[in-house]
RNA sequence: GGAGAGAUGGCUGAGCGGUUGAAAGCACCGGUCUUGAAAACCGGCAAAGGGGCAACUCUUUCCUGGGUUCGAAUCCCAGUCUCUCCGCCA
């Protein structure tokens, strides 16, 4: 969310770099109902300055019209709250601004590429994708998911089972012992507010799981993302200078509605509503949010390198980018499936934009209290990491080879077959 | 589910109708002392919003929302959350 203060100070070039975003903002509106705002607001606190003296005074010849002044300041304040609230719902529907880092474009074709790694696999055989691999070895039961649940949803069993924990549990140790992030285990239900903070609230609500819960009680929403949670760690906090930068890291199940996305990727474990995620989070100083980017990314990509699976860094196009990211690289693993890289990973830095929606600050050298920079990436997205592996893993008579680095975390096993 | 207790600044914690934005301590920052550090001593230290080029100034804020009052952190009502004890279940 964007800082009204800031916004009036150049109100043409804010504007202007909310183009890029293609958004459309009654920006006249903003302009006017912030002017009636300010103008209210003096008439009020004229008001409460001449009660406020009146009491000081204790002048019971006063009273009355101190009386008086109450009901006015009641009328005026009722109104001011009114075109307040106007204004908070246009600035919190308003997306973060592309840093000029970002490229123009309108969707994901105009991403760019900014680097390639691994080699992509050559099979003398007719490769499978990882449905048939894992309906034929008996670990991906989709229909009985159907059936207990509904679409969207798998059953994995046994060897496979045991690869999705094993890559869990490797990315996890990797971020802790080796990039320096604090494992946290946290709630998998978030408040409105705290979804309001990461900005899946307000604009994007029907994406999301709600809990039904009893009449009259504060709502509840399943995160589609450890991001929510993690980043709402510092919500409405002033944060030490000294502890910052703060690095999470959390392996937990996300739920998506996926609405929207109809008919897209139904086949496979693709697009699920529910899947496991390991999702790194940094808080920082706000002028460190780029090189954090950069780090975090890294951090990412290191875990494909050390799993020998060929991909793709990607920077967003400004069409292509999420509500609250000021900059994005996607991470694209190959999936000889569908002959193209799919997204494993996105990583993105949300400048000051969340900070502000949850009330994130710190002081700065200077002793200004200011809004902390937070990031949020994948490291990785669990299901089609075991969708990756499966994959570019695969072997003629159907079996699955475990990369080296998974072994130690899965009994030594060297390979996935039929019994 | 039953019975109590509580929610105050970065943290701990006093205040329980009128200069209280809020004692005290810790933390933090600056200074004196010291070869340096520690200790000791002195001083500073809330946030949000409005006005002003600025120095500065005004308003709001003691969980949230109502109410009483000329005046509320303090009194009343409702709600949320937290803690303790008992029961129940993991």
């Amino acid at each position: 969310m964007y800082n009204l203060k800031e916004i009036r100070k150049n109100f043409g070039a804010f504007k202007k770099a909310l183009e890029k975003r293609a958004v459309d903002v009654d920006f006249k509106k903003l302009e006017t109902l912030d002017v009636e705002n300010r103008e209210l607001i003096q008439k009020k606190e004229a008001l409460e300055k001449e009660k406020k003296d009146i009491s000081k005074t204790k002048d019971k010849s006063l009273f009355v019209k101190s009386k008086e002044i109450s009901v006015n300041i009641e009328k005026i304040s009722n109104q001011q709250t009114i075109i307040s609230e106007k204004l908070k719902k246009i600035l919190s529907n308003i997306p973060n601004i592309p840093h000029t880092d970002v490229p123009n474009g309108r969707d994901e074709n105009d991403n760019v590429e900014v680097k390639k790694s691994g080699n992509i696999p050559k099979f003398d055989f007719k490769s499978k994708s990882h449905y048939e691999l894992g309906e034929n070895l008996g670990m991906l039961d989709f229909d009985l998911a159907t059936k207990t649940t509904g679409s969207r949803f798998v059953f994995v069993k046994g060897a496979l089972a045991l690869l999705e924990r094993a890559l869990s549990n490797f990315m996890l140790d990797t971020h802790i012992y080796k990039n320096g992030y604090q494992e946290v285990s946290p709630p998998l239900l978030a408040s409105e507010n705290t979804m309001f903070g990461t900005g899946q609230l307000p604009k994007f609500e029907k994406d999301q799981f709600e809990i039904k819960l009893e009449e009259g009680t504060d709502r509840k929403f399943l995160i589609p993302t450890a991001e929510v949670i993690l980043t709402n760690i510092v919500k409405d906090k002033i944060i030490d200078l000294k502890s910052l930068p703060l690095r999470f890291v959390a392996s937990t199940p996300c739920f998506r509605k996926e609405a929207g996305s109809y008919g897209k990727d139904t086949k496979g474990m693709i697009r699920q509503h529910q899947f496991y995620k390991v999702e790194m989070v940094s808080i920082v100083e706000q002028e460190k949010c780029l090189d954090e980017l950069e780090r975090m990314t890294n951090c990412a990509t290191d875990i494909l390198d050390l799993l020998e699976l060929p991909y793709r860094k990607m920077i967003l196009c400004s069409g292509d980018m999420g509500f609250s990211a000021e900059k994005t690289y996607d991470i694209e693993v190959w999936l000889p499936s569908e002959n193209k890289y799919r997204e494993i990973s996105s990583c993105s830095s949300c400048s000051t934009f969340q900070a502000v929606r949850m009330k994130a600050r710190y002081k700065n050298i200077n002793k200004e209290t200011i809004n902390v920079g937070t990031l949020n990436g994948s490291g990785l997205a669990i299901g089609r990491t075991l969708i990756a592996v499966m994959e570019n893993y695969q072997q003629k008579d159907g079996s699955i080879v475990i990369p080296e680095k998974l072994r130690p975390y899965m009994n030594n096993l060297e390979k996935i077959s039929l019994k």
